[in-house]
DNA sequence: CAATTTCCACCTAGGTGTGAAACT
DNA sequence: AGTTTCACACCTAGGTGGAAATTG
């Protein structure tokens, strides 16, 4: 165990990894009703994977893979056909999963720091013959600022923030835009979207506020010929299907604060393989002049 | 000089560059007519900077940082505007001029090779606020299989090959669809396009014969809404402007064949720094157990 | 024997958390 | 004291030509 110096006071409760106080905390906000889906009327169901009994009419297809979400046709595409029933499920929900018991964290940077895990979903219940965009925008869930207090390995909330006058920006997935068919067949991965807390970012990365807590969504919107959907910074307001899942919840960071959370980055992130146990601190002995 | 063993026998006018022969042969290939633009009846219009001179009226415009081709607006599109007078200038055209004065060659694999120099323009006279798809394919530049001489330095024709009933296989640039304007506001890069001798190739790159001569095209057209663009194999049959440009013609090859066209790659491409004279065979040196 | 394939050392390009320094 | 930034060693991912092996 040599993480990182800035968790050094953990308790064993955070290291055992009791999910306890974390579970309790969740009926309170899945009861709450959305607050920020103001900005277009669409319809966001959430759905963990915990809650998956209900709408069996609707998940009845559902494969074991993963968590998945739905939103019903109510036609403002202007189609009335049975297929307009489009379902979201995410890829790799097990990871995030571990994370999200934990209490997920990410690092977010001037240059822009990607996310890990990353949003991967499969999209069912397109008009195969239709073309569609897909994107990902990331939202607060709150309007708190929090404070990670070591000594009990828990988050706290330390202010109040008004999100209400940011506009989120929205990341297109780079295939858009895309038939339905050639949607449905592949994963739908986000791995290269980045987030920053430069809000001066000209790059187009996801701007976000450091030790806030945000929740990204997967909007899935048919081509309209009239506005060029390759270039906008938001979304549009109508004609849009958006989806999230509660284990994708995460607070923002710029040094990661609970050291569960960085060793399981470590030991889950292929980029972070330097930092893995067995090999580790062998180049520093390197740099101990002691061979002469 | 410790170059590829390959090349090893090379007359001692191919050091030195001397430029005449190849010059002497391109009149020829220029006043031929195209051949192999069956498929559609677009107008192609080729430029060498050598050839600046003509049609000084749509010239004058011209910046000096490369050549530059011109496609009349003859309405396919069915716009009448004066701004149909599309023009695309290759980028980098020094570098490709280097090349192609002592003959081009590109390495072609079976996993696919990228192109070095890749092609890369610019694109003037589109209506910005119309979309358009960019796109790239490699054509045969005449039916001849060629053989390098190594004492000699030349490329000899040493056989036909029919190429006419072989569709060349088409790279969309992965910015496809985009505005006019955004199109002509940045330069437009191809060095992702891949080369490869697979005949059964799966994963989209160019499939090319080694051994022949070829020349890159670079295709713009406006996008249509009844066709999906993205997915296809071929080009449609009307509404595609069609650019190339003589300086950009090279040779396929499996292993380079003049050495002078090894050494400038290496000079050149990032890729191949490893291979520069200054730090070279130190490695072998490791190699060698003679320090016990 | 010419042409092609394969494995390799050496690069570019860029995604990790670290730990010290800097900021507020 | 809490938070942010920066240079850095260490990775992944993949683009080079060399040289030996293989192909036809």
């Amino acid at each position: 165990m040599a993480l990182s110096s800035r968790a050094h006071a953990f308790s064993v409760e955070a290291l055992v990894g009791r999910p306890s106080k974390r579970k309790l905390r969740d009926p309170r906000e899945e009861a709450q009703p959305e607050l920020l889906e103001k900005d277009g009327g669409e319809e966001e169901e959430r759905r963990s994977s915990a809650a998956a009994g209900r709408k069996s009419k609707l998940t009845e297809k559902r494969t074991k893979t993963g968590p998945l979400a739905t939103t019903f046709g109510f036609n403002s595409f202007g189609s009335l056909e049975e297929k307009d029933i489009i379902q979201v499920e995410l890829q790799g929900s097990e990871l995030w999963k571990s994370f999200h018991d934990i209490g997920t964290e990410m690092i977010i940077t001037k240059a822009g720091r990607r996310m890990f895990p990353s949003v991967r979903v499969k999209v069912k219940g397109l008009d195969p013959g239709k073309q569609y965009y897909v994107a990902i925008d990331v939202v607060p869930v709150d309007s708190k600022r929090y404070r990670y207090i070591y000594h009990s390995s828990q988050w706290m909330i330390a202010g109040n923030t008004d999100h209400s006058c940011i506009t989120p920006r929205v990341y297109i997935h780079p295939d858009s835009p895309c038939s339905g068919e050639t949607w449905m067949r592949q994963i739908i991965s986000f791995d290269r979207v980045k987030l920053t807390n430069n809000e001066m970012d000209d790059k187009g990365h996801i701007i976000l506020q450091s030790m806030h807590k945000y929740k990204p969504r997967v909007h899935v919107m048919k081509q309209d010929s009239r506005v060029d959907l390759s270039r906008i910074q938001s979304l549009p307001a109508e004609g849009v299907k958006t989806f999230s899942f509660k284990e994708t919840e995460f607070t923002t960071v710029t040094a990661y604060q609970n050291q569960q959370i960085t060793k399981l980055k470590i030991d889950r992130n292929p980029f972070a393989k330097g930092f893995r146990d067995p090999g580790r601190n062998r180049w520093k002995q390197q740099l101990i002049p002691s061979d002469l």
